[in-house]
Formats: C-alpha cells, structure tokens, sequence
DNA sequence: GTCTATACGAAGATAGAC
DNA sequence: GTCTATCTTCGTATAGAC
C-alpha cells in the first residue's frame, strides 16, 4: 500500500552515489560514473532527480544515512556498548578489506564534501548517533551527565580510525581504537560481557 | 647558504593549494582556484609544477605534512601530553571559528582525495605523529607497550571530532573528545598537570 | 520514461611568442 | 619566467524526438 520506494533506476542510482562517494568523495562523484555504476539509462537522470546533482547527491547522503543509523541502531539493541563498537569496527574492516582500503564512511564524504545540504544532513547524523549511543550508554549503567561526552568521543574515534586506516592501508588503527574505546567504557561504568 | 626555497610564486601556489584543499578537498581544488587565491602568474603553473596537478596536490600536501608535524613536535616539547591536547584542540578551534566551519585538517583532505600520492604521504604523517605521541606519552610515564594504541587513538578522536565539528559547525565535539582524552590519558599514567 | 543530440562552461594540459 | 592562445576532455544541464 504504502510502497512507493521503487526498486528501479531512480534506487539503483542514489545506491551508486553512495559508493561512489565512499570511493572518492562528493566533488568527484560525476553523474556519468553513477550512471555507469548503477547501469541505470541515460535519459533518466534529470527525470528522477531534477535539481541535478546537488539533489542526487542529497539524496543519497540521506539514503546512507538512514541506512547506518538503522544499522547502528539494530547493533545497538543486540548487546552492550562495548560488544556494538567491536560490531562496528568489524563491520568497517570488512568494508576496507573488500575495497581495497579505499571505501571509507559516506558520511564523512558527505561532511567534508562540496554539497551544502548534505553536509547538513552529515551533522544531524552524527548528533543522531551520538544520541543513539549516549542512551545506550546510560543503559549500561554509565552516568547520564558523562554519557553524552563519551559517546561523541565513540563516533569521533571511530571515524577517525577508519580515516586513518584507509590513509594507512591497513585496519590497525581501528584495532588500536576499539582497544581503547572498551577501556573508556568500562572505567567509565559500562557493564561488559565476561566472555 | 642553502637557501632553495623561494618565496616566490612557487611557494604563494602550495601554500594556497592547502588552504583550499582544507575547505574543499582535493578533488575540488582547480589551478584556476589556486592561481586566483595566490595571485601567482598564469604562465607560471606548469613552468614550476610540470607534473601537474598531482604534482602540485603532492607537494601541497607534504608541505602541509612538514608544517603540521613542526608544529605539533614544538607542542610535545613544551609540555606534557595533557597540555598537548589542549593546545591542538585550541589551534583547530582557532582555524574553524576563523574559516566559518569549513577549513579542516589539509592530511585527513589528502587521506580522502583522488591522489593517490598524497594518499600515502598522509598515511606515513599519520605514522609520525603517531609516533611522536607515543614518545611523548612514554616520557609522560605511560607504559611502551600501551603508548602506541593510545597514540593512535589521540589522533584518531582528534581528526574525527575535527569532523564532527565541521560537520555541526560548532566546536563542542571537539571539547567532548579533549576531556574524554584527558581521562584516558590519566587512567593510563601521563603525568597530568596540577595547575 | 527513456532516448539522442547538443549547448555550455570548467578543467587539465600544451605550444609558441615575448 | 611569464604571457596568450588553443586543444581536448569532461561534466552539468537542456531540448526535443520516440
């Protein structure tokens, strides 16, 4: 009934903005390679998405954005801070290592990118997620005042380790991060898994 | 004597290629661009950069890597780790408030831009300033086998909250992530200034 | 909804005069 | 060492046919 979110060309492309961005940022993410990268036709580009690329390029930070808040969301509800930040870094290195080390987060893309409204779009979701993980946070047993500081720390570290990690070809920052992260959480009164 | 660096349009263009790769990436940084914000002479792009815009992206960004680590070694010599970190986040705070939020860190532009080149030379940066923390944080009384993953992690949380401020336009992540540094510094035995 | 053709400008790069 | 002119490619965007 409600379904009006098509699984045509119009999907297809906002998905291959999302790669492409990840690859190579916004500014050169062309509608030619998008239209390459997605097999979508030719003469449909300005019929789904008239106000160009900065409407594309909206779109599909928005797309990637629910998509990984819902997907932190999910991780979130499945288990502890610390148990969802390993999640995270494991999901960021299967990422690296099926790219190449070039994908990295589309959001970030999105934030450091030439489009003004979908860098918008990054910091909202940045905050969503900090929220998302601060409530998670004080779930754990954290104090409510300390939780809001530590989980933007969560989200900074993470994606700066993924930086890094990308610039360095390598996922060891993100293990360096993720070590350092626990041990944040649990001084900070997390509860953890004994394993 | 050995004075070869000239002070001429040569410089005026790398230090410009900088700045504007800080604001708006490297894919987005034309020579045009740079030939307008440095006033350098039009003739004179590929006279000096005859490899190009790779070229000229390249030694923008080792220049800006050298820049960087100068300033940051200056930083670990004046003071303990915890200082440090404040004095980092006050140099970043200074460059958003003065640029209106847009101006990041020229490395993490080159970590994600389309040279590979200049790819790999934030790579190595980030190595270094790994490096010199660790150093630093050892002096401080952090045991060595710890030093280098809480290195990683300051630079990690430093460049990624440096994103997230952008991103919100506002500096508050960045003072999230100090005061959660600053713990996580102390939990792991740096001296810590009694002020 | 999708096609081709095309306009228009920007960007990287080169050649040759001064 | 710097200039102008030019070439080529690419990218965005539009028009109009199918």
């Amino acid at each position: 009934m409600a379904r009006r979110q098509d699984g045509g060309p119009r999907a297809a492309m906002t998905a291959s903005a999302v790669a492409l961005m990840r690859e190579r940022g916004v500014a050169a993410t062309s509608f030619a390679d998008v239209l390459a990268h997605s097999g979508a036709p030719r003469g449909s580009i300005y019929h789904h998405f008239p106000g160009g690329k900065s409407q594309l390029i909206e779109e599909a930070t928005r797309s990637a954005a629910h998509q990984l808040t819902d997907r932190i969301q999910r991780i979130l509800d499945s288990g502890d801070t610390v148990t969802a930040i390993r999640s995270i870094v494991d999901l960021w290195r299967r990422v690296l290592e099926a790219t190449d080390y070039v994908a990295g987060c589309p959001i970030v893309a999105a934030a450091l990118g030439t489009e003004a409204s979908a860098r918008d779009i990054a910091g909202v979701s940045f905050t969503r997620w900090t929220e998302m993980i601060g409530a998670r946070l004080v779930g754990d047993g954290v104090d409510p005042a300390r939780a809001a500081t530590l989980a933007t720390m969560l989200v900074s570290a993470l994606e700066g380790g993924l930086i890094l990690a990308q610039a360095q070809r390598s996922a060891a920052p993100l293990d360096a991060v993720v070590g350092e992260l626990e041990l944040l959480c649990r001084a900070a009164g997390a509860v953890t898994p004994t394993e």
